[in-house]
DNA sequence: TTGTATGCGTTATCAT
DNA sequence: ATGATAACGCATACAA
């Protein structure tokens, strides 16, 4: 091990916990010993241990960012974001990927009390989260992109999202005003409970329904957050169903699968087949065509996110629930319904 | 805060250090009061405390991913099958993202301090390390798709990466075979020295010398790694050559920028203008038209990176260096040169 | 203004 | 096989 307190201590000639006094900024010292002190730290080069002084205040400075689904190019620029603005405001930041699959809530339970963190922010994943299980988060928290089903207490979590049902509904009501009739919808998982594909998908038949469409369940496929996997749903959904006019994507990633499957089909973007996707990450603004989309504003969110967390942590609000606007950029993928 | 061992050893009847063999599996303890033990291990959720764990041990088990470049797509997969591997170790697993700008390998010195990894894996950035900094290192460490300057003593880290010259080389000398001969090559910082971009512009000049072919520095453009950065390097590019008749670009982000470039420019890839990119990711395959790319073994180089780390952590083998070999893959972006 | 002593929760060394 | 007890490095109440 390196020099600790106590060797800084001796050598500057000083006791213990005036170097802590130095170090933390805390307490009275004089100028003469502090600036004695600052110049041993700096030579032997001391930088506190972590561990023990989590151990001692049981309260660690440290931010954990749970995040479902690391991969998914929206999410890396809010992470990269989140984690500047906790930087920004001296605390340690951890990033955890959460598995696919396993829970995240219970993973957050479980680091809190190994490390003594001293906030949460979750991305990603699903919403059946029980009150029961917030209630044993006993550090502030807050979900961002996502947020719980009907049952839980707003009272007892935070969050910044985007109102997904409503901005699906934008994005098919969009299709719907060019004339799209047979509108195909992809997301993940659509038909499981309070994901955030079946939030979408609430949208999307809202929209229909209000227009007097008809639900056409053959036209929902189910698909992971990928080109590939939006690949392989359009390419069954255009097979299946040739009334097919356009396609709403739940992500971009999906968008530009589908997109491919569409040209590769020999079909042209948006003579033949509109499309929409969602998210608004810069690889869709550079596909070719541009790819239409519902843009969440993700820098702000995770802003706003990092400061909800704050001002929880400092005791300043109550929980809130910040809900952004998604604005629907218009590229040019999607295109009045050609008339027959 | 929750129940500590004190209270496990209290509930259970037993002393503390039985509980401490119990939960760490070590030393003997009786059947039955193990089972006890843990029985009220469970029924209390109770949770061993890291911070006093590490401080105790001077050595926690904490493995450190330090990332230039979060937001990369490439490096996307990599981090999580890095996670995955440090997980099946039983290793916990933390990810700090590294600024631009800011040093990596300081940020990691400060880190084993604080928190006393046992491990680090560097991914992304520069090879200007001094083998000075890599010495006051004190704990197994290997880069991944980076390494270093040719001073630093192999002897002393280990290395996880491809051939960047070579892999250059391979993808300048396929597009000279199709006959090209003004190829835009186009990368972050070819011209600083010791990065990637410019062991990429090694390899690109080195085959355009082998083919007897100028070395054009105005076909060589400096751009982030994003499709918007590539988009405007790709259109300086067009706009002040126009006999250029094949980009080469250093990540496949930026040919897809690129691509965008050409393809709005009113241009035709491959028939006008061909475009590879470099690392493999899937939007480029689902661009239209797919880009050829140079593709990065990326899995299994996130693979081989922690195995060689826990290598060195535990049989205490000698440093290492793999080298993959990337892949030519050719989906039609590149096009023998027309005739004029 | 400064130093001493105590304890944070754990592991490990020693008796028993 | 089990239980006291001494560190680990630090922050802090309290004494000086």
């Amino acid at each position: 091990m390196d020099v600790n307190i106590k060797d800084i201590a001796r050598i500057s000639g000083v006791g213990i916990s005036t170097v802590s006094r130095v170090i933390n900024n805390k307490g009275l010292v004089s100028d003469a010993t502090r600036e004695k002190v600052l110049s041993v730290v700096k030579e032997y080069n001391y930088i506190p241990n972590s561990n023990a002084r989590n151990l001692k205040t049981t309260q660690s400075k440290n931010i954990a960012l749970m995040v479902k689904g690391i991969t998914n190019p929206f999410f890396a620029i809010m992470i990269k974001e989140i984690e500047r603005q906790v930087n920004l405001r001296g605390y340690p930041f951890l990033i955890h990927q959460v598995e696919d699959g396993t829970d995240e809530i219970n993973a957050a339970i479980q680091l809190v009390k190994e490390k003594n963190l001293s906030g949460i922010i979750f991305m990603g994943g699903t919403y059946n989260h029980s009150e029961e299980k917030f209630k044993q988060l006993t550090v502030p928290f807050v979900l961002t992109t996502i947020t719980t089903s009907q049952e839980v207490d707003p009272a007892i979590f935070s969050s910044v999202t985007i109102n997904e049902s409503k901005e699906a509904y934008k994005a098919t009501s969009y299709l719907i005003s060019l004339g799209h009739k047979n509108i195909g919808f992809l997301a993940k998982s659509p038909l499981l409970d309070e994901t955030t594909g079946s939030r979408r998908l609430m949208g999307y038949k809202l929209a229909l329904e209000e227009n007097n469409l008809p639900y056409n369940a053959g036209l929902v496929e189910d698909c992971e957050y990928s080109p590939s996997s939006g690949f392989n749903a359009a390419r069954r959904l255009l097979n299946r169903d040739r009334a097919v006019t356009a396609i709403f994507a739940a992500s971009d990633t999906i968008a530009i699968g589908a997109a491919k499957a569409v040209l590769t089909a020999g079909l042209s973007i948006p003579d033949d087949i509109s499309i929409i996707g969602f998210d608004g990450i810069e690889m869709a603004e550079y596909y070719h065509p541009a790819l239409d989309t519902i843009s969440q504003p993700g820098t702000e969110m995770a802003l706003s996110s990092v400061g909800v967390l704050f001002d929880l942590i400092s005791n300043r609000t109550n929980h809130q629930h910040i809900v952004y606007d998604a604005v629907l950029l218009k590229r040019g993928s999607c295109k009045m319904i050609k008339s027959r």
